[in-house]
DNA sequence: AAAGGGGGTTAATGAAAAGTTAAAATGCAG
DNA sequence: CTGCATTTTAACTTTTCATTAACCCCCTTT
């Protein structure tokens, strides 16, 4: 899988103040640009692809809200922030009039500001890829970690094939959502065809019955379409 | 095309404070269900369907921080909402950590949580779509999801066979319109004839069976034309 | 009101998908 | 080469599903 950052047009007036806010974000996985008013911004957004953009609204020779609009009349998908001075109701209301996805009042807090990035990227499906898929899961009573192929009731240890581990782990990965036949058959199996699919049958059985001590713990059928891992809580 | 309302799940303890809040959203086409702390929210996310959730931090017996994660772990698209009564930055900090997808800091501005709440459906309403084909439905008290061919009432949870989920989403996505007995057959069955006919008419018995319990949803006969699913609101 | 077809409903049937268990094949460490 | 763990294939069982059949009522037309 390809390991893109996501890329930010960020508008700011204040050139230290955005030079400190670049280097922060550039620090946490982003590739940021930035632009000193909204007639740079808008050159810079017509002659880039951004996945994100964060505008301040009170900016010389054109305002952060006036951009957002021009965005918006190219581009009605791409998050906007706002930054507003004060709090200044108006300003946010406009803001939200021209396409705008949410606002940021400054002194900025930048922990604050990276969360809410990274909350609507993982709208918008750009989110920074976190690489490593998660390794360890709590199933029910049960405990299981992917890297050691440890399956854990009451200290009791079952250590799991590497298939019997991958299927759980992609299963434990899409927890309490379906996951089809042929994506299991095609990410662990490589092929889809009838003995894959049948040797799949086989792992699925083995899987329930490691986990059959704990109710709350199962994997359901959903016939012709594929499996659901329901964990009860 | 009918445009159904968005539900929102409302967990918050201050109960006239809830209610207000409440009021003023379904003033604005937002169908709301105000639960008065974490146990009760969970309960409700867990028995019905919703487009959002707005928790308060602060309540008793289980906080929105929790219920958050646990709401999470069923579900990993659904906004959420938080409600923070102070300008707690771990709060914060930990909302976003739970999943979720922003904050509102009381005193609450109903129209700042308004446009918030518009800014995030645009995002995610536009999501459950497969082609150009809506997934998701709500049918009086009932759910459906394509998809995962689930329907539910009241978190009792029946899975639809391929061929009754189908027939089911056709009329779904003809809500309170006219369905031709020709058009149906064409586009499920392939082929127009005597026994394909028949076979129709044993699914829409199985339908109207699954459907009986909200008596504002009904599967219409109109005679030699077809077939018309009734949604009252 | 009678006749005839359209439609509602339930149950029976057979085929396909999935569950289960055991045996055969594969592959690797010593 | 031997022995063991792992994976695949095979054989048998159970479940799920779509179709067909059977019997009913109701609507329409005459």
């Amino acid at each position: 899988m390809q390991e893109r950052k996501p890329r930010i047009l960020l508008v700011e007036d204040d050139i230290s103040f955005g030079k400190i806010l670049k280097d922060y974000l550039s620090l946490n996985a982003f590739e940021v640009m930035h632009m000193k008013d909204g007639v740079d911004g808008w050159n810079a957004f017509r002659n880039h692809h951004f996945d994100l953009c964060v505008l301040d609204i009170m900016m010389p020779k054109r305002d952060g809200i006036e951009l957002a609009e021009q965005i918006r009349k190219e581009n009605k998908t791409v998050p906007i922030f706002f930054l507003t001075s004060k709090t200044q109701k108006t300003d946010m209301l406009n803001g939200y009039e021209a396409g705008a996805d949410d606002y940021i009042i400054k002194p900025v807090d930048a922990d604050i500001l990276m969360h809410k990035i990274k909350a609507i990227l993982k709208r918008t499906g750009e989110a920074p890829r976190e690489g490593n898929q998660p390794v360890e899961f709590q199933l029910g009573e049960y405990h299981f970690n992917f890297t050691s192929r440890m399956l854990t009731l009451n200290g009791e240890k079952q250590v799991l094939s590497p298939k019997e581990a991958e299927l759980l782990h992609l299963l434990c990965c899409n927890m309490n959502q379906l996951v089809k036949r042929e994506d299991i058959l095609r990410s662990i199996w490589k092929e889809v065809n009838y003995f894959t699919g049948r040797s799949m049958d086989v792992y699925l059985a083995k899987l329930r019955k490691y986990l059959q001590h704990d109710e709350r713990v199962s994997i359901i059928n959903l016939h012709k379409s594929g499996y659901l891992m329901e964990v009860k809580t």
